[in-house]
DNA sequence: TTGAAAGCGCTAACAG
DNA sequence: CTGTTAGCGCTTTCAA
């Protein structure tokens, strides 16, 4: 029994064939008869042969690893596109390595660079902002790049992206069609396109409607809880109050949600929320939180299968492949009440 | 110009030095002039060299990669977990291939097989569960193996967990103090270790006080949100119901304040809600919980940390390594009200 | 259907 | 301080 892992050249000689008869045996090419085969097997069984790594990758060329980049795995959003992604690997026998870039820029390019070098074959990038720091480490490395779920407009590579404008007027479709004329909106952060579309659905939701758009009932939430709270605060602070809030992100729609109860009020009989992304919490508050679905988790498959396309040299790669959002009617939202006008004075 | 990536080679000859002194400096190996190193320097970035990490794992036998494997990376204490390994990692200047099981145990142990061969120096372990399954690919893989955050007992592997039983502890010493005698709690899932440990701290805190523990106080929430809202909606249907529940986790926890609420009560004034994690969204629910920290990124540290030692050869290797938990007094815990008595008859 | 030769790009060990 | 030699474990030709 030899030391250390067991190599091709082990087996080979436990089966007394070649290496490369093993090698093809491994990687089930044609040309290899039943019995030798067989043989084959039972030697890598014996000896629990695994190959390395490292060695398939330098001699083929290729690692049969795809890279995901994130600036980090918490927000759920994410987790669920990596998970899509993960699924499209997984199903197309490679492996994932995901990394992030936790906001430290620094040394990014630098990190992506290595990635793109031996590491991976190709590399999704999942951000929500620009993905101009890296373009020029991007565009240098010599395997494909797909970017996934970021608003930016202008990337120089191909994007997977969800279609927020209609999402936002799909909600506010569902709220006009409810009834509710007095429609507040808590903004994202203004410095992503994604934010500033849903806003645009919002606005030209009401104007479609024959409503005017009003600044007083636009408030910044920063797509966090806390700040869907104070905003939604702020909001039914207003006279009169508004009966429908639509929030840019789900996070925010459960502050919003957390702030009407904080006020004595009820959703939805008093206050109707209305959320974006349908991340799995959403269906697991309570009320369950109606919301725009963003097909998350096939914008990861989506963008790993434009990477197949690329690497496969197979199937066309859409330089900007938009899906389709969805209104997931649930429970946060109903008509308003008739003679209820909310009030908060203290 | 050369067509493909760029090697040592390239860089040799350019700097007219052979293909080792490149590598020397590359890896800030000592014995190299200043002029020597100086101009090697300006030949990488003319060409921009990246070294390749495939060839160079093979060669130099280690990756420079730590592998994680953990069953999914939604949960938000997992991304917690890997947050902390992510930083100890980075400042070791190493990287991390994440790896996710999906519960798909067919292929597993296999699958760390390939990660243990070549792709990783380290791996690992986080999981909820046991990791019995893994342990045989684990066994004979020949790279060392950490295990974190499970409460798997008897793990073959070092072991990297948090005090679950004097966090629970804590819990009920704290809701003890504010003068709660009739204390609901929300269990876990039976089936892991630190879901016994977190409902034996609520027993023996019980008993220590006095009281003596009530079947009907107990409900399994099962960790989840819409769990812990059944659950606790279930101990306040008790006459006399609760004053204070204490939920195995935040989720669930989440879940049993929207019930309180939802029962027409008020948190903390008529029911308190302890929860156990303290994953981020514990600060920004309203009210912020009142939680148990479990040292979450420090335990993905640690882990990275053990590791290192290993790899390194340096310091000890603690085959259990249990990290304290602490209460974290936020607003969802008071005094009982005096006179109030939640009823639900409805 | 099988195998021999060559080399992927890098680094460890040693020699000059 | 610098370079030579050898080889990591595998796969790609191409020949038998």
């Amino acid at each position: 029994m030899p030391t250390g892992p067991v190599t091709l050249a082990d087996v080979a000689r436990r089966a007394d064939v070649s290496r490369m008869t093993v090698s093809k045996v491994v990687n089930n090419k044609a040309g290899i008869s039943e019995a030798t085969r067989e043989r084959v097997y039972r030697a890598i069984d014996e000896l629990g042969y695994v190959a390395n790594g490292a060695a398939r990758a330098l001699s083929a060329g290729r690692t049969n690893t795809l890279g995901v980049v994130v600036p980090s795995i918490g927000p759920q959003y994410i987790s669920e596109v990596i998970r899509g992604a993960d699924m499209a690997a997984r199903e197309a026998g490679l492996d994932l390595l995901i990394s992030t870039t936790q906001e430290d820029l620094r040394h990014e390019s630098q990190n992506v660079g290595r990635l793109t070098h031996g590491l991976v074959d190709g590399l999704l990038m999942v951000l929500p902002r620009s993905v101009d720091q890296y373009s020029q480490a991007l565009l240098r490395a010599h395997v494909p790049v797909v970017v996934v779920a970021t608003g930016n407009q202008n990337s120089p590579f191909p994007l997977v992206d969800a279609d927020h404008y209609h999402g936002a007027r799909a909600a506010m479709r569902h709220l006009l069609d409810l009834g509710h004329t007095r429609i507040g909106f808590i903004a994202g952060r203004a410095d992503t396109a994604a934010s500033l579309e849903r806003f645009r659905g919002y606005q030209e939701g009401l104007l479609t409607a024959g409503l005017i758009p009003e600044p007083l009932l636009v408030e910044e939430g920063h797509y966090t809880q806390p700040g869907g709270f104070a905003a939604a605060t702020r909001l039914l602070g207003l006279a009169p109050a508004p009966t429908a809030i639509f929030a840019a992100n789900d996070l925010s729609a459960f502050g919003a949600v957390e702030a009407v109860k904080e006020l004595g009020l009820r959703v939805p009989q008093d206050v109707s929320v209305v959320g974006f992304d349908d991340i799995p919490q959403a269906s697991q508050v309570f009320p369950a939180l109606t919301t725009v679905r963003q097909p998350l988790t096939e914008m990861g498959r989506a963008g790993v299968k434009q990477l197949l396309n690329v690497l496969h040299g197979v199937g066309a790669v859409t330089d900007r492949l938009v899906l389709a959002t969805e209104l997931i009617d649930r429970a946060s939202t109903a008509p308003p009440s008739a003679g209820r006008v909310p009030s908060t004075a203290n």
